[in-house]
DNA sequence: CTGTTAGCGCTTTCAT
DNA sequence: ATGAAAGCGCTAACAG
């Protein structure tokens, strides 16, 4: 590799000052168009990119964001970033990816280095942390939205899909179909989505007169490999389920396996619903009934949130989204 | 956000010049243990966090590495991005990940764009653009190494897998187990891996006296949409296939979809192949037989070459490895 | 072992 | 419309 082209190369080249460079890349209007012309076709020819670490020094602010996701192979969050994604590229911005795998001390490393970095704001998914552990690391940043997870005071927006009326629905879907003995494929309590879904859960067939039966609600990490295993174990001792309401979509088509091989029928012998709506949902067979939740638009609006507090806009801190029941064949 | 804190401030505060704060920061030896010990108290006290810019202005280095893929919702390339970040979080790197969406412009401007963040280094994972248009933009990068495609004389290195051979083994498994009309599910050959498949699938039937008939090649996206798609229109107008060879596991998920909703039965009316591996490829039903790519080495692999080539140590530029033919009941 | 000086490449401010 | 000087926050090189 070559020595690295400088704006002052590029100046000397142009036989104008590195201001006037400058002015010229930075579409700045202080300039003759002419001049601009001449240096960008200097610009051209030498092969400059500017330094952003340099640019980012001088200005305070590096056109880039960073995004941190629990889990890079789940779907709904890859939507999500694209969401994010999106909207950044047509503002010119970056994004870092971070990739927590679900681990709180990861999270905060992450946190921490992407302040290291400087970025202009943070998009921080199904944070694992908790309020207190999560306040002091937020207020050092410049700018942090929250997604699946509500407001806090450190954060300048939080968006996310009413994970208990998603809930409500589900089971009272279930309940309109004649179901009965509802089973639950939930997760520790760390995140506000997996409090909100449990809740839901409880407090839905409590309304209905049905006593909640803890034996009935599993616990698994929200992958296919574990809604797979866990499902098959659940089924295997509790005969007597007649639907599964799953934490996510992959658990979802997990339990969808575990039926397959135990021979039991969907959803003639039991109904599954997911939730999120990911791609794979309507592929399977049978295509899962399942709550969609807007993850591109949950991406989109939480980078807009961002934006509109680096500029100082007055904005809208918290946007809930209420999911929709797509009704399929696993839960008709 | 309050002002920020900088190395001058602790310096102040701990009564030391900023040499000494970068001293104790950064480890280095000459410097009294106990002098470090009150500068970090204080680091800590002040919640300092150096200016990750300012430090990649001043050493030419920025810890920082950018990996490009072309679809960040294939698992295939997720495995890969896990395994450059393992390895890159175990040097304290960390990773710009950049997704094209198979994209060209996309992926030289992304290549422009970790150009200007002047990251360390370059994992480019299955470029759509020609060697020509590459060289150019390789040769401005630090350290760059290639994934799913041979070495690049402005490369450090490249791994990838040999999808030739692979199909040959795929091929070879279904002539062995009788198979004899073989369709194709690939795509545009605008990339090593493309091209590879599909001179491994007509080579290998050619030498085994068969003759290739491009009807019975469909041209499909490498998602599970499009597999499904392009699979049902083959499978309805060509009633005689038996066998159906996939560009990756995604299609071939969704050819398996297609062959269930056309009542076809998988294997006894046609066997399936895919490629990759991926975890989803075990969990169908019926499993799929694909090809075992070690995408998590891939991705650790290519890093390590830039680590490598950014120490100046001397390594093998090139690695190839020979997938790995995974029968289960798909075709057996 | 510690401090001082200079400079990384850019933009901002102030002259002209 | 253009240029000169100063500084962003850090570390390398040198001095002591």
């Amino acid at each position: 590799m070559r020595a690295r082209v400088t704006i002052s190369d590029v100046a000397r080249a142009a036989n104008v000052s590195t201001q006037t460079v400058s002015r010229a890349i930075n579409n700045k209007r202080e300039i003759r168009p002419e001049t601009r012309r001449h240096v960008l076709t200097v610009v051209e020819r030498l092969g400059y990119e500017p330094n952003s670490l340099a640019r980012g020094l001088a200005t305070d602010r590096t056109a880039a964001l960073g995004i941190i996701v629990p889990d890079i192979a789940n779907p709904f969050f890859v939507e999500i970033i694209r969401g994010a994604e999106d909207l950044a590229l047509e503002h010119d911005y970056n994004i870092f990816l971070c990739n927590t795998v679900e681990n709180p001390a990861r999270e905060a490393a992450m946190l921490k280095l992407l302040e290291q970095k400087r970025v202009d704001g943070i998009v921080l998914c199904s944070s694992c942390l908790t309020d207190d552990e999560l306040q002091p690391l937020l207020a050092r940043q410049r700018a942090v939205t929250l997604v699946n997870r509500p407001l806090l005071s450190a954060a300048e927006g939080a968006v996310w899909s009413d994970a208990e009326a998603g809930m409500r629905m589900s089971v009272e879907h279930l309940l309109h179909s004649g179901r009965r003995r509802i089973a639950f494929l939930g997760h520790l309590e760390n995140t506000y989505g997996r409090r909100a879904r449990r809740s839901g859960y409880e407090s839905t067939l409590r309304e209905h007169g049905i006593a909640v039966d803890s034996s009935l609600i599993g616990s698994c990490m929200p992958y296919m490999k574990d809604g797979l295993a866990t499902a098959h174990n659940l089924l295997q001792e509790h005969r007597e389920i007649d639907a599964l309401i799953c934490h996510n979509d992959l658990v979802a088509v997990g339990a969808l396996q575990a039926c397959h091989n135990l021979g039991v029928g969907v959803p003639d012998d039991i109904a599954i619903i997911g939730c999120d709506d990911i791609a794979l949902a309507a592929l399977v067979c049978p295509a899962l009934t399942t709550l969609r939740v807007p993850s591109h638009e949950l991406g989109r609006c939480a980078v807009s949130m961002i934006f509109d507090a680096l500029v100082g806009v007055e904005h809208q801190a918290e946007r809930v989204y209420t999911p929709e029941l797509i009704v399929r064949q696993s839960a008709p």
